[in-house]
DNA sequence: AAAAAATGATAGTAATACTATCAAGAACAA
DNA sequence: TTGTTCTTGATAGTATTACTATCATTTTTT
């Protein structure tokens, strides 16, 4: 079995965090402790304690909280990214392509063939980004965050996957609109199903990522006129 | 003029700011500050310094500063749903009635024809919404919220909508979910174009309310089957 | 005019989000 | 092998946040 390097770049951190095992350490157990206590209530300090070490050493390898939410979020999308460009070599025909995106962003099981160095919890990865992702930009802090380029991983899938729907419908005029509203939609959707129920058909209770797909499959084949 | 008063339920607040002259400067100041600082950047303390008022007189409105926002967000929601119901006096075929309701959503302008006892600038507060009300849900308290019926407003907004949806096409199989989705878009395609423009078509240096308008309306009709 | 309610003033606490300093151990190079 | 550098740990300290509590004063109600 092979093992990928995503390779995040340094702007994200102040010391590569692939490069020490303390640093492997704080990735993994970052994963576990944002998905237990959200990112709220998530600290340097209490994630310190969590792998026997300290605040002053985990800040020596992120700036902050924020920051490391970013590298997550970051490792999260180009890790799918990763896992398009693989699928895209077994299926030429678009409409096939679309199809296999979707799956990738939705099933859980499309993610399992991963391993990273510091072996990250993909479940628990996927649902800290659903849960906490929106924070990275929803913050006064954006335009900031965005000239040092640390959305460049979520915006490079969203581009990835216009291209493909450019390639299925070039009359189409939103395909970065539709990308951008269908991703968010796959988590949102998710998490209504789970919490708030009453904003969504979905169902927790029957398989919930299938459930997902079909919506996300339904709306975007329809929006394009691929039926 | 007549003025509207949104009634929001005492589960909201510790006293009614709608109640007394500093409950109503808690409620328009908030507004101010949340748009200007952030939820993040936001405090009772500095609301109390801008108001000349003290925080324990604060906190003796609004339990915390998630409270406030739960608060300001239903406010918005209640006031798009009375805005909702009055315009459908006036139209009776369901796909008018769809196409009134995203104008609503989208428009700012359609929004000024209000005001309440605290005269609030609604432009901020849709600002706030916009960038804000996400966070009201996306936290490990979610559960415990809603169990209290705090999200209530929001729900109720959805759920009118999607009964629109079921009149125009009763064979579709998501009202509620598209409903969301597209409530959710049209926050997220306006802060998209305002600060990570390469994730929407939307360009904010054009009409940019009407631009989401068209994305969403194109959108709902493809997948209603109603060209 | 008395009672009750609302606000202000002040203080205090635990936790957060850092920054700084110094010592100890590991790795590595000459 | 010794010396140097690099990494981590240990500890301390600061400003800010998110509250809670108490008591005095002002305003409103009766």
């Amino acid at each position: 079995m092979s093992v990928v390097q995503l390779l995040i770049p340094e702007k994200y951190f102040l010391k590569d965090p692939n490069s020490t095992e303390l640093g492997k350490k704080i990735i993994k157990s970052s994963v576990q402790l944002l998905d237990e206590l959200g990112f709220e209530h998530f600290t340097f300090k209490k994630l310190a304690a969590s792998i026997e070490s300290t605040e002053a050493s985990i800040y020596r390898y992120f700036e902050n909280k924020q920051k490391l939410l970013l590298y997550l979020t970051t490792l999260y999308w180009r890790w799918i990214d990763y896992l398009i460009d693989i699928k895209m070599h077994y299926f030429s025909d678009p409409k096939e392509r679309l199809t296999e995106i979707i799956k990738i962003v939705t099933y859980k099981s499309e993610l399992t063939s991963f391993s990273e160095s510091a072996d990250i919890d993909l479940s628990s990865l996927k649902r800290v980004v659903m849960t906490e992702s929106d924070k990275t930009y929803l913050t006064k802090q954006v335009d900031e965050i965005n000239k040092e380029g640390l959305f460049r991983g979520y915006k490079d899938l969203c581009h990835k996957i216009a291209l493909v729907i450019e390639d299925v419908n070039p009359d189409y005029a939103y395909p970065h609109a539709i990308v951008s509203t269908l991703l968010e939609a796959s988590h949102q959707q998710a998490f209504f199903a789970m919490h708030l129920p009453s904003l969504t058909e979905i169902d927790k209770t029957q398989d919930l990522d299938g459930e997902v797909y079909q919506f996300l499959i339904h709306t975007l084949f329809k929006t394009l006129n691929l039926d």
